[in-house]
DNA sequence: AGTCATTGATACAATTAGTACAATTTAGTA
DNA sequence: TACTAAATTGTACTAATTGTATCAATGACT
């Protein structure tokens, strides 16, 4: 059988934390349709292994995906891709929320370097991205 | 086995810092191939106990080395040699890990039930502020 | 003396690791 | 089947390691 687990690539020098990159890179396959909702995740320890991390580095990235609502975490059975989307939020929240996770992710892209124009483009490219991961989803 | 860390020679009535010392050395070392890119370097407080100084001084001459991009300093995992690849790598480097943050951004607002408009205008909105502050303080 | 650069002392923050524990599932066995 | 024990899995709390920030002490030079 093929080796069905997405290996995540860590890069220990690059200053992100293990647990941000491992964070950052489940939620990207997420987008990009590697991992779909209702697929299990590597056990905390297996995965730790597989990283040659410590496991609590780990949990501590589920953690944040599963606070994130990106993961369900169940003691004594493992970890899933959460099968319902998003919890009702006020408008008001939704819009705070939305600036917030947009200028973080703005202010860091800038601090990284990138043009207004890259980082526009980027934005443009992973809509597209998720539009067409979706699209194929729907067709199954 | 035999020492691999390239001691440093201090001289402490040379009229130079410590710290600027430390600083050259370090940067020779590299130049010479002593330090390769990703190398690990002592801890701030082990070197600073090597050279029988106090660890705020090595750690002074780690930040300048910092702002010159030589080395990264990581709190509470350590100081590497700056990783330089070829620029066509680096330049696929940097696309990848905007890639990764805009994936995130994206997935993370798309999730939370925002629409692609909703997104995109957002980022603009963010991109325009960020634009203004750094206007700002460039006329400070 | 006054001032500035250098170095030191101390407290702090971030990341990762160690250890013990709780919940759940699985396997063995009567 | 029903019960129990072990294995598997995530959780909580703590410790260890690392760099950061702030301010005080020292020393050289004017």
């Amino acid at each position: 059988m093929a080796e069905k687990k997405p290996t995540l690539q860590l890069d220990f020098h690059s200053g992100l934390p293990i647990y941000t990159q491992i964070v950052n890179q489940i939620q990207s396959q997420l987008v990009n349709g590697i991992l779909k909702p209702g697929d299990q995740l590597p056990t905390v320890r297996s995965l730790a292994s597989d990283l040659r991390v410590n496991f609590n580095t780990v949990a501590r990235a589920y953690r944040i995906l599963d606070e994130a609502r990106i993961i369900s975490t169940q003691q004594g059975r493992g970890t899933f891709i959460t099968e319902i989307p998003p919890p009702e939020v006020t408008e008001k929240l939704r819009k705070e929320s939305l600036a917030e996770l947009a200028d973080r992710f703005v202010g860091e892209a800038l601090r990284l370097g990138f043009s207004e124009r890259e980082v526009s483009q980027m934005v443009k490219d992973s809509l597209k991205l998720w539009k067409e991961a979706k699209n194929v989803k729907e067709e199954e």
